[in-house]
DNA sequence: CGACGATTGTAACCTGGGTAGCAGAAATAA
DNA sequence: TTATTTCTGCTACCCAGGTTACAATCGTCG
């Protein structure tokens, strides 16, 4: 990658905002950097397969990426991550070199880095500063994986949609707004809580009579942000 | 701990036999050992609380530990891990220094190793190839956890439970016993694949009407693994 | 041995959340 | 503009898997 073109100063901008590069110095960055190149995706296409994941390792820069698991019979879709820019893919195979079995699929036109795996291999070993902020990323990618497993099985559909819902509003915003799930539609939204879109849709008509939410087409805001908390803490169905 | 212990080189037998730690070399591995200290729990007892992993890093010497979640509403469990020896505990401590808040049990009675956790993250910066066989570790970690959510959102409840049995089956034993869960009972077991007790128990009925299982009071074994096999990948519900 | 607790077997019943289908609105393309 | 696709709203229906309850059986411990 040039050094001097405009999208290398933005591939800084995002580096430094994302949990997993901003405590690096600017050497090993630009470092990094250079082994990079760019590849890209189209709006709601697949993006890097499976065995593309086994050789490179990415990092997404702009747009959001979806990973997912689908059962073959059924054609339900279960979201795993909702990978965002500063987010890497796929940690699961830099870590154990193992062939990992996802859908990647493009959410928004997508702009990610790529460097061959082992080259992202060789930069844990040889800068630990690396390895000491991967494994906090690494931590609360787990804790989302335990948290959707567990959501799964102890709480209904009322509850998952609530919460995601929650764990989107963006508190900076007055209007509070939700950031990165804000213009999905219902059926993705279903998929991120392992329900279905008819059941979404439900619960979020319930949710607007009851004054707790507003939505026009594939946008939504909280009106009412102490309401959604006590119906999850209360586990409240409402009327 | 004391080096010329016998419970000292059944430590070292159980690190030998354990991925973590079967690559490190013996100089290390001594070293470590003595940074720990012995620590018992009853069978069926709860243990290690979520305040104590924050500071305290475990390895599992003898015994199970089940790692759960609970539903304080409606008592319902879902079992997230399930460690045996050579394990370690709580990695996602270890991670982020964060607080994990989850219920721990004693299956048997049981037997772990001590260190500060602090010690075990300078390990991880001093030591390099405990840092190269934390990393797939984790990533078995990692799997085992998508595999539980998306399971429990695509796949029904039979499936889920012959997945738990068929991925137990000990292929060395020529009588397919189980290992880790054959003494298990249906409520443990039910808690496994975020279900609950009447409806594995229903399942595990008729699995032996058909000639799948054979069962006794808190054992089982495979009889048809083949049948087990082929109602997983066809979602075959026979009556 | 006998009694008590834990586990398993079984039945009756109920409902959350799934499937199927369609109409209308909004976005997008032609 | 019209045509086409993608979304949302809404209805009717259905069933896997949950709850509750109880009896039978097994272990184990005084």
């Amino acid at each position: 990658m040039r050094t001097d073109s405009p999208f290398y100063s933005h591939c800084f901008g995002v580096l430094h905002r994302s949990p997993l590069f901003a405590d690096l110095d600017e050497p090993t960055l630009e470092n990094m950097l250079l082994a990079f190149h760019r590849e890209t995706w189209k709006k709601n296409s697949p993006a890097m397969s499976s065995s593309q994941t086994l050789k490179h390792f990415y990092l997404v820069i702009a747009g959001r990426l979806k990973i997912s698991r689908i059962n073959p019979d059924t054609g339900r879709e279960l979201t795993i991550f909702l990978l965002e820019p500063g987010d890497v893919f796929d940690v699961i195979c830099l870590l154990d070199l193992r062939e990992h079995e996802v859908i990647t699929t493009a959410l928004d036109d997508l702009e990610v880095l790529c460097a061959p795996l082992q080259q992202a291999r060789d930069w844990l070993k040889k800068h630990p500063e690396f390895n000491r902020t991967l494994l906090p990323y690494l931590g609360t990618q787990i804790r989302a994986l335990e948290e959707l497993a567990s959501d799964l099985s102890l709480h209904d559909t009322a509850t998952r949609l609530s919460k995601l819902i929650l764990r989107h509003v963006d508190h900076e915003d007055h209007h509070q707004e939700l950031k990165l799930i804000n213009d999905l539609s219902n059926e993705e939204l279903a998929s991120m809580i392992g329900s279905v879109r008819v059941v979404v849709n439900r619960h979020l008509i319930k949710l607007k009579k009851e004054g707790v939410l507003e939505t026009s087409r594939k946008h939504m805001h909280v009106k009412n942000l102490h309401s959604l908390v006590s119906r999850i803490e209360n586990h409240l169905v409402l009327q």
